[in-house]
DNA sequence: CTACTATATCCATATATTTAGATATATACT
DNA sequence: AGTATATATCTAAATATATGGATATAGTAG
């Protein structure tokens, strides 16, 4: 029970089902999302430890980048509950842009400065 | 978005998640799971009303009880999860506690005073 | 109508959660 | 070495949620 709860604690976030969502489209580092949602990056960093102890998603160290993505762990509650996230909310307007936003955002754009070009 | 939120908030309390699987068993009115869950009268409807108006339960007056149990709605996210969670927390020891508690309360015993035998 | 009962609502309090700023850690680059 | 960047963690504040006692409402029984 106490597995469940925290799955469905880590659900009931706005911000963090707008991140799961996002990660549909396709992986994401912090810096990505927390330009997407707007929020701090702190901020971002919790919610995403949430989803990630909730085994919702999973976290690669890419260098100085942290990729997120969903979790595919199999038979699990989690799974059957991001299976069923893919067919809801797509028809919400900030849903969608965020959706957007992600498969245009890039890193390289945003996280590092200009290099004095 | 707010209706997933909403859904996910109100499946992410381990009293609202041991309503529900109590209800999986058989329809149950306020005062049996009072009982069984051990709060006051005054949370157990507060739960309840949180549960309905995410849609994940109906009630129904019956004289004075209010009978509640798990929506059937057909095609949507709620029903969705109500499927789902069948199939999890069948386990757990509370959970299996709770539910044979509501299989076997009886809201004469408990709601109605012994009636002067 | 009066007395009684089951449930819902109101209120105050305790606890949890969200958030951002400051700081710490780890990695990259020169 | 030293500087810079991405992310995580710490801390404090604001907000939200859970809880139970008191009260209101609606139904039953006499």
């Amino acid at each position: 029970m106490r597995r469940m709860e925290k799955i469905f604690k880590a659900l009931g976030d706005r911000n963090r089902l707008r991140i799961l969502k996002m990660l549909e489209v396709r992986p994401l580092c912090v810096c990505e999302i927390t330009r997407i949602l707007g929020l701090g990056q702190s901020s971002v960093s919790r919610h995403l430890g949430i989803l990630r102890d909730a085994g919702l998603v999973i976290d690669e160290k890419d260098g100085l980048w942290v990729n997120y993505s969903l979790s595919a762990d199999g038979a699990d509650l989690s799974s059957d509950l991001l299976a069923g996230l893919r067919r809801w909310g797509n028809d919400d307007p900030r849903i969608a842009a965020d959706r957007t936003a992600a498969g245009r955002v890039n890193r390289d754009e945003i996280c590092r400065p200009a290099p004095a070009a």
